[in-house]
Formats: structure tokens, sequence, C-alpha cells
RNA sequence: GCGCCCGUAGCUCAGCUGGAUAGAGCGGCUGGCUUCGAACCAGUAGGCCGGGGGUUCGAGUCCCUCCGGGCGCACCA
């Protein structure tokens, strides 16, 4: 409802100075800084004192004479030096919200595609990835609350290095192959993606001292790229088996994907071939002939060096296949994969995984009008690179519409290292955080710092509700968990390095994703209560006449809760044009705070007089909505008790 | 050396395309549970927005410069 109060407010004056003064004049609707100034402040008559050199207050003046009325608006009045700063019609805005009209959507044509979490399966996942995740999730989330049409794709690099190391590590350090692996995988008392961090991080070590090993991970990638021998069926064996536990992790959290196109389909179905063919045709790579990169396949530009793409020995890099990647999903490379289904959701979604298999179905995946890759900022020189890939080819508009969404490490408290036994090097004691490193195993695992979360949910849930039953306070317990973790990585803003503290990430006090949820607990527990007591919800529309409405929102203090509680689409629209979930977690929080203070200072049940129960109830319900909306738009459920 | 990011209250961070008197949480201090459950609420102290120039009617926000910190710049991914 504000949001369409902005939007039309917006539209007047910039059609009215269009008119008027013939400018096109591309201006923001504020909010004033103090409430007692209106709801809305204009501020175009700076903007046009410059054009105009006239006295911005004297414009102010004159557009507020002659703009004409908006829908919603009471008032309007110069204030400062040339602020414009509107009043809403209280009654009217408070008669709209309860007659629940829907906010208008953007219509849903073109595709998104958004590329997340994206972890080598080759260890279990730790808290950079759940960063990753969070982040691309709650984006999806907040594009299809906008009614956008978004496929999630979470890409399996199944055939890279990192899963070679780790069979390396089964092979010939600990002497396994297949079958022991696949025993290894039917014990149920073996954790097989925390088996590997080890593993991983003890090959890695091991690669330091012996140098010669690394002909292993050469021996390894060969038969992993040529699909036979054990070397590639066990690379087969860690990478789906971790994939398997990665998809559970994620599903703990409460995300879901689309589709899982996976490298070893890019391999065997020669995406490569067929972009190296249009770089090759378009002149966008050439071949070096001399100096370091010599008999090298370079792409010019972004370096002095230029760019590697195809090594002397012809193998294809990493950002190589990722051009390929990246052409594929704006349907531009020619070629496409191969689908079956893989799992289905508790929800009706399907997940689908790509397969070589030509039998299998063909999908209604990747051709994306606009991508966005969720990839830490450390990556952001070979975004680069697959963005100048993409000019390179002449497809400008595709990688004007390639969105690298990065962000910052999370990185370990020295605090944190401390509590978690992590020995630290007197450097790094000093420094105000430690970078995780899934080579030399250090980090926290997801599932690990789920379980210590959900432990110490289940404490307070089990002091506060003893009666209830043991599993359901499981369920409350896990949800108030996921709900701390998923609100802890979205509250900072993307290129904020998280120097992560375990002790701030248990906290379920002050601005947490519980807090949040408690206020919507909150709000239903009184609906419930008064129900308990033989009485029934009203019906609102019926009951609140458009008079009574407006009487009761006289009160500013009512006004400002129920302005508070009704930005969600304001808020919302601009997180998503910042690219910035942290915003509706903000967002998030203030409803909560708001509604807190509401049900503090005034008693609803109550209340005696029967108009302003009526409207005490519906403010209410109206925040529940909100508040449960809101959180669930950052993939935070609401418990049924706290 | 080059590129990107960061520097705002004791700590951790917000601050919307430049706008009115710089905000929140935590921590500190003071108060509030016989009430719709205190994972809450109210009050209070705490700031040359890293330094210096500039652009502007107006700068935490844009430009330049310096200082401090982080991350990149492989025929690794």
């Amino acid at each position: 409802m504000f949001h369409s109060i902005e939007k039309q407010l917006s539209r007047a004056f910039r059609d009215h100075i269009q008119a008027r003064y013939g400018v096109d004049l591309p201006f923001g609707v504020e909010q004033p800084r103090q409430s007692d100034f209106g709801e809305m402040a204009v501020p175009a008559a700076f903007q046009l004192a410059k054009q105009l050199r006239q006295a911005p207050r004297k414009i102010a003046a004159e557009l507020v004479d002659e703009v004409g009325p908006v829908p919603g608006v009471a008032a309007m009045e110069v204030a400062g030096n040339g602020y414009i700063n509107i009043r809403l019609d209280r009654g009217a805005y408070g008669a709209a919200l309860l007659a629940d009209e829907p906010e208008a959507t953007v219509a849903a044509g073109e595709k998104i595609i958004v590329e997340h979490t994206n972890i080598n399966p080759n260890k279990a996942a730790h808290i950079g990835h759940v960063r990753n995740a969070a982040l691309g999730d709650t984006f999806v989330r907040m594009m299809r609350a906008l009614g956008q049409r978004v496929e999630v794709q979470n890409y399996i690099d199944n055939t890279g290095v990192q899963v070679a190391d780790v069979v390396v590590g089964f092979k010939f350090l600990e002497d396994k192959g297949v079958a022991d692996v696949k025993a290894l995988l039917a014990d149920s008392s073996v954790r097989f993606d925390y088996y590997c961090w080890d593993l991983y991080a003890r090959t890695s070590g091991y690669y330091k001292d012996h140098p010669e090993a690394l002909q292993w991970r050469a021996a390894t990638l060969h038969s992993i790229e040529a699909g036979e021998g054990e070397l590639s069926e066990l690379a087969h064996l860690v990478a789906d088996a971790v994939v398997e536990a990665h998809l559970a992790t994620m599903l703990r959290l409460d995300v879901e994907y689309d589709v899982l196109p996976r490298e070893s389909e890019i391999l065997h179905l020669q995406f490569w071939a067929s972009a190296f063919e249009q770089l090759k045709e378009r002149k966008a790579i050439y071949l070096e002939t001399e100096g370091k990169n010599a008999h090298c396949w370079v792409m010019p530009g972004l370096s002095e060096e230029g760019k590697v793409i195809v090594r002397s020995d012809g193998t294809v890099t990493y950002v190589g296949k990722d051009i390929a990647y990246q052409l594929w999903k704006f349907g531009l490379l020619g070629k496409d994969f191969y689908y079956r289904p893989f799992r289905k959701y508790a929800d009706g979604r399907v997940l689908w995984i790509t397969t070589d298999d030509a039998t299998a179905e063909r999908g209604d995946f990747g051709r994306g009008s606009r991508v966005y890759n969720v990839i830490d900022a450390r990556q952001s020189y070979l975004q680069d690179v697959v963005a100048a890939g993409l000019r390179g080819l002449g497809y400008n508009d595709q990688a004007d519409r390639s969105v690298h969404f990065s962000y910052e490490m999370v990185a370990l408290s020295p605090r944190c290292c401390a509590d978690l036994g992590i020995q630290l090097s007197e450097e790094d004691r000093k420094r105000t955080y430690v970078e995780v490193s899934g080579r030399k195993g250090l980090g926290v695992k997801a599932d690990d710092l789920i379980d210590t979360l959900i432990a110490k949910a289940l404490e307070e849930v089990d002091a506060r509700h003893p009666e209830s039953p043991a599993e359901e306070r499981r369920r409350v317990a896990s949800q108030i968990a996921v709900g701390a973790l998923r609100y802890f990585l979205l509250k900072f803003t993307r290129n904020s390095v998280i120097a992560f503290d375990l002790q701030e990430a248990l906290s379920f006090e002050g601005e947490t994703g519980p807090y949040v949820q408690y206020a919507a607990v909150r709000a239903r527990n009184i609906l419930r209560k008064l129900e308990e007591l033989g009485e029934k919800v009203p019906d609102f529309a019926a009951e609140l006449s458009p008079e009574a409405m407006a009487r009761q929102l006289q009160s500013e203090d009512f006004w400002q809760l129920l302005l508070a509680a009704s930005k969600a689409d304001s808020a919302l629209e601009r997180a998503v044009a910042a690219g910035e979930p942290a915003h509706v977690a903000k967002y998030a929080f203030q409803v909560a705070q708001a509604f807190n203070n509401f049900y503090h200072q005034y008693p609803i049940i109550h209340e005696e007089n029967r108009e302003k129960k009526v409207f005490l109830l519906w403010m209410t319900d109206f925040f529940r909505r909100q508040l449960e909306r809101t959180a669930g738009i950052l993939g935070i459920a609401i418990p049924d008790y706290m």
C-alpha cells in the first residue's frame, strides 16, 4: 500500500514537471527524518532549482499548487528550504489495507537464472558455503515475491581437481578401492562428507611434502576425463555421495534448487568444443606464439599477459568451461543437456539433474534473460573474464545482464577459533579474523553449527514448554536454529566480511531471527488466546467501518505502527534493486520491533471499548501477516510456539 | 606494482540513485514480570562518520590524495 502511493506520487510529480518545465527529472520519494513532517517527502524542487535557476522554496510552492490531487494523499506542504512533505489520508490508507487490495506485481515474462551454492563435492559444506546459499536463496525468494520467474541452478563441479584430490587420498594414501569406499558409504556410523573433509586436508598437506604425488592427481584427472578406470569410478562415488550430503544440509536450511548442471555433462556433451569454435571464429581468443603463454589460447584485454583459456597441452581451464556454461545459461551455446528428475521436495517441486543420456528428457532450463552468479568476491577477476568472453563474442547485452552477485568471505574471529579449539599462529592471533581454508581443513562445518544451534534452542524450548511432546519441541528448536542462522548470515550487507563468532551466532536476543519469530508467535498467541476464551476473531471488514478506522488512526502511535508494518513492498523493491537481502532482514526486524512495542503497550484482549478492541485485533492480525510474509522471504519459518 | 573491497558509538554493523537534528543490536548503567508468556519493553550515557583537499544550495554518501586493514592479479578451481 505504502509502495503503491509512493509510485503514484512519484509519477504525478514527474508527469507534472515534464509538462510544466519540460524536464524529465528522475527523483526518489524519501522518508522524512522526523515523523511529524509527514509520511513522505519529495525533494524534486532542489534538483529543479539548479536547472531553472530559481529558489527551491519557490519551485516547491509552485509544485504543491499545481500538481493536483494524488489518491491517498491528504495534504502537501512546503517545508525547510524546499522540501515537499506529504501527509497521507489515514482513514483511506487503513481502509485500503483492510480491504486487502492486492499489490500490482511485475508481469513475469522473462526468466531470471540464479546460480548459487556451487560447492565442490569433495567435502562437507562449511559456514562460507551457507552464506552463499542463504544469500542466493533469499534473493530468489525476494524476486519471486515480486512475481518474477526465477530458475535456481546449483552447479556441480564433479570432475575437478578438488574431487580428484580426495580420490587421491582414498586410493594412494589409504589404499582404498571402489569396494572399500562403498563399504564406507554403507556404514551409517560414518559421516562421509566429514570423512572427506579430513581426507582432503590430509591430501593437500601430503602434496606439500611430496610434490611428486601431484602425478597421482594428474592420473586421476586423466581417468575422470576419459571416463574410464577405477579412479574415475571413485570420483563419481565421492562426488555423488557428497552432493547428496550437501543437498541434505541445504534442505535443513530450507534451500531448494530447480536443476543441478554437472561439469561431467559439460565435458561429455562437449559444451566446450562449441564455445571454443565460437571464440576462435569471432577472434575473442588468439593462439599465443611467444612468451610465457606460448602455445596457449589467450583472451586479451584484462591484463597485460592476457588470460589463458586453453593450456599448451590443449586442455581447457576452469574459466573456459565457465564461459561455455554462461553461454548455455543465456541460450547462446547451441547445445543443451539432457535431464532426469533427481528428487521431489516436500512442496512438490522437482529437482532435475543433467545427464548425457540422449534417451533422457529435454528440459526447459537455461535460456535466461538475466543471470545472477552468486560467487564470492575473491572470484571477481574470473567473473570479469567470463563477461569479457561474452563481449568478445559480441553478446554485449548478455554481458550487461550477467551479474556477479558477489559477497565477502566468512572468516573466523580469534575468539571463535579459541572456542573451537583451533590452534592459531602468533601472527593470526593478532588479526581481527582468520580466513577459513578447506585445504587446511580449517573452518566451521555447516551441520555441526546447525546441530549446536538446535541443541541450544532446544534447551530454551524445554525450559519453557516441558509439557509439549518431545518431537514437537525438537521441530520448534530446529526452526529457531535455522531462523537464527539464516538471519545472522543475512543481516550483513554483501560486501562486509563476516568475522564469524560462535557466541554471536548463537544469540537469540536483539537483532536476530528468533526475535522476529518471537514477535510473530506473540501475534498468533493473542488470536489463539482470544478463541480459547470463547470469542471469535472478528470479521474485520464488516466490523471496522472507514469512519472507525479513521478514528482509531488519529492516534499518532497507532498510525506510526501501521505505517511501519505496511512498508513491506517498498522495502522489498528497494532491496531487490540494490541486490541486498540485508535490507529485507533489517525491515523484518523493524516490523518485529514495532509489534513488540505495540504488544507491550496495549492490552488487546482485555480492551473494553469494542471498536478499539476490534481495531487492535486487526492490527495484531495485520502485523502477523506482515511478519510471516517477510520472514518467509528470508526463508525463516514461524514456530507454533516459543 | 596494478585492480577490487573496507575504515561510522567500547564491540558488531545499518545508513535507500547526495538531502532536514548520523541510527540499530550487543555491551554498560537505571527501571519494568500477580497482565495477551520478559527469547520482551522503557529510559540513559556513548560520534572531529580514518586524515586532508575539492565539487555542490547541501557530502557519512561523489572526485582527488594520504594513512590503516583485507582480497585478488596461475597453463588451480
